[in-house]
DNA sequence: ACAAAAGTGTTTAATTTACACCCATGT
DNA sequence: ACATGGGTGTAAATTAAACACTTTTGT
């Protein structure tokens, strides 16, 4: 019940255990990830940048929803986005790849310690934010879920696992809100289920079953300048929205 | 990819991460959960006990699900169940019960570590196996879900989630297996239903569409000495129930 | 005029729901 | 004989799936 201070009273850090933040990010077209980049190569002799998710060490005083927000907000300077835990990882041998060791010296006080991460994922709208690169991080960029560069430590595998719970949640958990804009079409909705999913669907059908839904309200408001029908904008009913999300959602097609 | 071996060669503790573990057990009627009872009362001058989950600190060397088998082992004398982990609990401000500082001061090197547990659940048939207490458990009990007494720490929550949890995996995932004597009746299988969704059941729905789905073989052989109409038994079709668990299940009634 | 996405209905099949009586056994 | 749970079918309503053409705009 203690406030979030970004600043802590007690910033010693716990030298065994971490969060991890898989941040999915739509664009309107294709589903990102947010990595950062820490500076290194595969080898010296490469240039193929080595990339990670944003994540470190907790605080001792620190709550772990607390901590994924904190080191979220260090790294990439993205705040105030839900984070949901799915799960923890914690292999003692996920040290094995040469650059995880030597960047682990540079940053850390004991950089052999054995590590257990608690994963945290969201799916934001790419283009609402910001992101800054910060403490760490030399650069924090969107990668194509299906073009990753090289990880560092077991993050190919987190990252694995975040993409299927969330296309999981996507089936009993209406998606929305946080991923479109405050208006945005009929199309674009579905394009992210269709993105998540990795499937095609069929429009009339799509609509049908998702107005039935009737957390979708129509707006007045079309779209201008574009090469073709102009599209009606909708909005969410937040109300209506948030009741459906604890009824039974299944969502088909 | 190293063996588990219930000696582990190194075998200090890791004095911030835990493993915790909600076994359910359905008993043919109720759901239950296993506790352990570490031999506290609530207060010196009350008789009524502290139960707690099976759970203690992970060890250096040791994955995460291996330990929470360990653990499990350690304390209950289960083995080689299956255990899914469903979340991490690392409120710092979890210790607020004076019974759980003492208690820790008993057992633990650094009492007053900040602990993270990772959680783990399984739901195994009752009756099928063999609870021996040891460790620092003084007995380990089963309790019925809906009357649990006292407990250590989070573990209320813990519990509370896990089997929000369970209730949710067993729509779209077929319960089974597990969970039943290798032969059993579909009311046995009905009752398993119910008792996890706590809901009832239409009889003439359940069958059809259990039975639609074709991981259920009958046998030859009925019930006998009930005093009424004897049951069929059933089997799993191991191969289908696997292939059915991949497929969209949704279960609904 | 053309390209591009929006918008719109119907038919068929499958699934879900509600519902009530007889059966085989032990006591 | 009675109590107990086993076993069975059907009709109505809902939902899912497949499918193609017209509309509006910018270029």
């Amino acid at each position: 019940m203690t406030p979030f201070t970004r600043t802590s009273s007690d910033a010693r850090l716990n030298p065994n255990v971490s969060v991890d933040c898989v941040i999915f990010g739509f664009d309107g077209e294709r589903l990102k990830v947010l990595l950062i980049d820490r500076g290194q190569s595969v080898s010296d002799s490469d240039e193929e940048k080595v990339y990670a998710l944003p994540g470190n060490l907790i605080r001792e005083d620190e709550d772990l929803d607390k901590a994924a927000e904190r080191v979220l907000f260090e790294l990439t300077g993205l705040e105030d986005i839900f984070l949901e835990q799915f799960g923890s990882f914690g292999d003692p041998n996920r040290l094995t790849k040469e650059h995880d060791l030597e960047w682990l010296k540079s940053i850390r006080a004991e950089p052999d310690a054995r590590v257990i991460t608690v994963a945290y994922y969201s799916l934001i709208r790419a283009d609402q934010y910001e992101i800054h690169a910060s403490s760490f991080a030399r650069d924090a960029v969107w990668h194509d879920i299906d073009a990753l560069p090289p990880l560092g430590f077991d993050h190919a595998e987190i990252i694995e696992s975040a993409l299927r719970e969330l296309k999981f949640k996507s089936k009993y958990q209406p998606l929305g809100f946080e991923l479109l804009p405050e208006k945005f079409t009929l199309g674009q909705l579905q394009k992210l289920y269709e993105a998540i999913l990795s499937t095609e669907l069929d429009k009339r059908n799509f609509r049908r079953k998702i107005l039935k839904m009737s957390f979708l309200v129509p707006l007045k408001e079309k779209q201008i300048g574009v090469p073709h029908k102009p599209a009606r904008y909708y909005t969410f009913d937040k109300e209506k929205y948030q009741s459906y999300k604890s009824t039974d959602f299944y969502f088909t097609l």
